[in-house]
DNA sequence: TGTACATCAGTGAACGCGCGTTCACTGATGTAC
DNA sequence: TGTACATCAGTGAACGCGCGTTCACTGATGTAC
């Protein structure tokens, strides 16, 4: 968008060709499944020899962290994109949208999901595309803070979390949080990975394919929890839109 | 445990070999992660040829199903075993329990907890391993359902629940549900499938590695979660144990 | 503008590997008379 | 109790396969003077 030294040809063409790397391997992870990734199959469909991608990527592992440091961000947007569709006075609405748009990503892209969860994790630490991975993870998970802080003080004390200290979260994380709702006791940090897990639990059972054979209507089954979940932290559609609702 | 037809020497050796390739199979499948378990492996730590294999399983995939369907198994034995531990009018905390034991499982048998909810499910139908997977799954919902029917009484309406009816879930499931429960109504399908979502969702992102580095102490937060769905759901620890807790 | 040199994306061949599965077979275990 | 036959767990060799990674190389793209 603004103007960065402007590329070489050269530098031109290894992004768009970095670029088509992971297209190409989005697509067979989606075809093939998850550990069946092979560096030749890309070469093979991209019309090169197995060893020009390691000139992109040192290892088959760093690809695989690439991919998921991508679609870490590609879930973090869509999840940014579905909240902010709604009025930040309706907090209740912003928590369930977030809710269904986590399930409509997941199964919208479900490989790419098990990528991110199902597996051990991808890549190794010391690669770029971890950094990358960690920082969506980030956004993520200050996104749901946001939420949850949203309806903090709408809250009824959640009486057994009282006692949680800074010291009990991560402490990279920790300082992001403090700075962005500085108002918030740890408690809320305790809450937001709580509600990260209820979002996630009916979401990865449907991934798996669990959940689909048990219920005609999953998605309600989703939404009727999600807003269980909005009502159980002080938020209800009404106090939000009071004139919208019945 | 009665006397079935005494086995011959022939049966018995098959048996103990049958056995013995799901030991060496599981201690792969932990030892070495999922998608890698190898059939020649596992007849190398075994003395035995690979087509050997083929005697007790028609294909990979069979062995597998039958991974699966034992784990399973084992699974839904931890959870009653855990459950039954406390007497059935300790309605809060026999659910309580129930998720607890659900977590350490997982933690305990990453591989299999895996096998069962992270990947694409082995076994293909036909194979008899599928059946007994199929049943431990009733056995593991029904159970569930038998916590959920216990709080039903206690619990406020679950207002948005209410218009589901008999047709919108699993077909084969239902009968045995209402055999076992008479007095519920659909809903309560509906609120056991949320309840095993919300069981699952810490557990399957801790055992993902996603919670670890972000809390310290990812037991008390389950722990947190679960004690607040017992009172969501009516169940209060005072109203089951008025003199044993505080 | 033209020449000399450096960079580096991509080639082609080879490395050594383990895999699932098949097939014709052997030889011990079980069965029927 | 002994003999003739059937079963079937396990052998050994081979099938064809795709994989990740390495290495010395070529030739186009970029840079400095």
């Amino acid at each position: 968008m603004d103007v960065p030294p402007p590329l070489t040809r050269r530098e031109r063409l290894r992004a768009s060709t970095l670029q088509e790397i992971k297209t190409i391997a989005s697509r067979f992870l989606a075809e093939d499944g998850a550990g069946m990734l092979s560096l030749r199959a890309i070469a093979r469909e991209m019309g090169m020899t197995p060893a020009a991608l390691y000139t992109y990527y040192d290892t088959r592992d760093d690809l695989l962290g690439a991919l998921a440091a991508d679609a870490y961000t590609a879930l973090a947007e869509a999840l940014e994109r579905a909240r902010d569709a709604l009025p930040v006075e309706d907090a209740a609405g912003r928590l369930v949208a977030h809710g269904l748009a986590y399930r409509e990503w997941a199964l919208a892209h479900p490989h790419e999901f098990r990528l991110l969860y199902g597996e051990t994790p991808a890549g190794h630490p010391a690669s770029p595309s971890f950094q990358s991975a960690a920082e969506a993870e980030h956004r993520l998970c200050l996104g749901l803070l946001g939420l949850v802080a949203a309806a903090w003080p709408l809250s009824d004390a959640p009486q057994d979390a009282e006692d949680y200290a800074w010291e009990d979260f991560d402490a990279g994380f920790v300082p992001w949080a403090r700075a962005a709702y500085p108002e918030l006791p740890p408690a809320a940090l305790a809450v937001t990975l709580r509600v990260w897990g209820r979002l996630h639990g009916l979401v990865a059972l449907e991934a798996a394919g669990v959940l689909g054979p048990r219920a005609r209507d999953t998605a309600r089954l989703c939404a009727d929890d999600l807003r269980d979940l909005a009502r159980s932290l002080g938020l209800s559609p009404a106090r939000a839109l009071p004139s919208a609702r019945a």
